[in-house]
DNA sequence: CATGAATGAGAGTTCATTCAT
DNA sequence: AATGAATGAACTCTCATTCAT
């Protein structure tokens, strides 16, 4: 499956079928989402996304009304994905509202989880992580999803395996955070940093699963 | 330490007082530093760089002839630090031609090592991070250089380690990942994604090392 | 009575009922009234027009070809009420085709209709006056007009008040300039100026007409 | 003198050599004065001054840093010169702060004085005119301006003229407007709205005198 | 007739870079 | 060496106008 597919498939889920995109729109923003991912937000100019995607500039500017609407539409929809209110598919149910055998079973549900996301949409993330940092208008409701709809979810699964003497005494907090580094370390190294090499994605998946088992449970 | 500090200290290292920078030099530096991390290179404009310096714009243009050339005499001195050909304090050096004790010992240093240089350098790795995959003129010396001087060395501490029995038999290649990928994902969230957050540093390298260990020893 | 009403009410007695207008076109008249009054044409959008009117931009071009016919459509009725070729109620023929007892009576009838005139159809006289000096196309007509239907006429009421004894030995150019000055000068400070002032109408326009009257009779 | 040499005049009074001009500095407000006057300020593009001055646009948005900006820095020298705080020319104090033997010398230096100041400056007077009921920033200034250093004085002079019998017993803000639109209306019509037409403006002049002295005093 | 998506020329503005002083 | 005025290309965005539906 293609980049474009991928998101024109987020972009279906995301709405659920209400909102509807022009394919000029769509074009839009597949050229958006190429360049702003090759050359960055700030790097790019509307003009080259314009020729790229076959419209004239002022199309662009018709359905976005600003450069950096344009980019809280694509990155948007990542957000809804990962807790969408009437969503199916949304990440924070299926990860967190799960009955596990074992933390092993956990971890490599979450990993895979993410694995599959950031595959299929690893333009979009790439754009995400590059840009987050830079504009306010990104970070605080990321930060603020990630707060009130995962955050306290997961941190009862941990104390709940804590409690089960199956993982380590550290404090949760600390934990969420080595697992979150370690898994999205592994896949932005994949999929972001050096997407062309040529990695054996189910080694490397499993590897990273296996030392987070082994690190954090107890012996 | 300021971070402006921990740059003179960083270009002193660099040149081994080989290049002399003059004050107005330094404080283009500083300035560019501080803007480009803060925005992102290429929303940073030489006249914002200029008027934080307090020197005029063309005096900019007189010591780097284009702005990009800015942002590689910043990113660079990071490169030598880790390299320095005549370098006491160069990391592939001091890392990786020691004997340890144990995988622990080597694990700890490691990441200790590269704890106090982020902490110190954390404005100019997080401008590297943000540009390094936007810019060939950055990517590429920065492979290449760990190609050459730290993959090998490290390659062969963690067959070292493996034949020892001390290390799980995956791929090196797969364990040298592992391990950059946690410990620099870790100092990423503390030092360049959450800055403000009030981390308990001793803690999380101390799970970050043992989370490394344990997942990583036969045992 | 509203502008709008007086708006309709000129196109009315401007067409003789020939041309329908349909409630489209009068909204966007409407509308293309209110923005170039406030903001002048060139600072008005179609869009915005389009908006105000509520009907697509489109329309607007469906009955305008541009938007400076547009202009003109709004401006042209003012001069049908000037000189009307088949009209009971034109300007040029009730004011200077009748007998007057005096020049007061004279100056007071033109005062007393320019000001009903200026009051009902401020804003588009405020428009006529804004534009008029920047549009060939304005000034023209307007400039003929008045030397073929009214500027003769004016001129004889004049030399016959002269004539009698009646008004001061001036120029009748220099007289005929001394009265719209004055009349125009006065509706414009009040209807177009400074049209929220608090104006006391009625001692307005007779101080004026006292000033013309005083100023130009031979005591 | 030339239009642009009376801008430069006004330039030096207004700052009492203060700021210095760069030549290119005046040739753009030299190239927006005739631009704006002719055009008007909305439909002037910065890119027809930047031609009309023979500098680059970006010229131009380094002296001002926007095209509204440039458009006040025209318009503001006619307020220094009407209240100059420390400006031996300035019109407040010649005008209304000197004895007068009658009411007549009184409207001849006010009218004359008024006449010198328009025909010097009639295309930035025009460009006021035009625009400064579309801007608060210039419309605001200016009616503050009149309110603070002029119509207290004019009202005094006309008040005193009245105690000695010899002005007409009408409210003194009417005939503060009966002036001002007479002597406004005069000067607007020959330099303003029929430039090009061959006055006789001593004769103008002088009739408009003779109206508002003959319509305004005690027979 | 009415619509509104699409256009592309051109708007105001910013920018990296040059160069005379 | 340092300055900062000047440049003109490129930028984001707006606009009057067109046309398929």
């Amino acid at each position: 499956m293609s980049q474009s597919d991928s998101f024109r498939e987020l972009l279906l889920l995301d709405v659920s079928n209400e909102v509807k995109y022009s394919e000029k729109q769509l074009k839009i923003l597949e050229a958006a989402i190429e360049t702003f991912s090759e050359k960055g937000y700030a790097a790019t100019s509307t003009s080259e996304i314009a020729k790229r995607a076959g419209v004239a500039e002022g199309t662009i500017f018709r359905h976005y009304h600003t450069k950096k609407e344009l980019l809280i539409a694509i990155v948007s929809p990542l957000m809804t994905k990962l807790v969408g209110p009437h969503m199916a598919k949304d990440f924070a149910k299926n990860i967190f509202e799960v009955e596990y055998k074992s933390f092993k079973d956990f971890i490599r549900n979450l990993a895979l989880n993410r694995y599959e996301f950031v595959k299929k949409h690893s333009l979009v993330v790439r754009i995400l992580l590059q840009e987050i940092s830079l504009h306010d208008e990104l970070k605080e409701p990321y930060m603020k999803l990630f707060q009130d709809h995962i955050y306290e979810k997961f941190k009862n699964k941990i104390i709940e395996f804590q409690d089960k003497g199956e993982v380590v005494p550290l404090p949760p907090d600390t934990i969420i955070r080595l697992i979150i580094t370690t898994i999205v370390g592994t896949l932005v190294s994949m999929f972001v940093l050096l997407p062309e090499k040529q990695w054996d994605y189910e080694l490397e998946m499993n590897s990273t699963i296996q030392l987070l088992v082994n690190g954090l449970i107890v012996k």
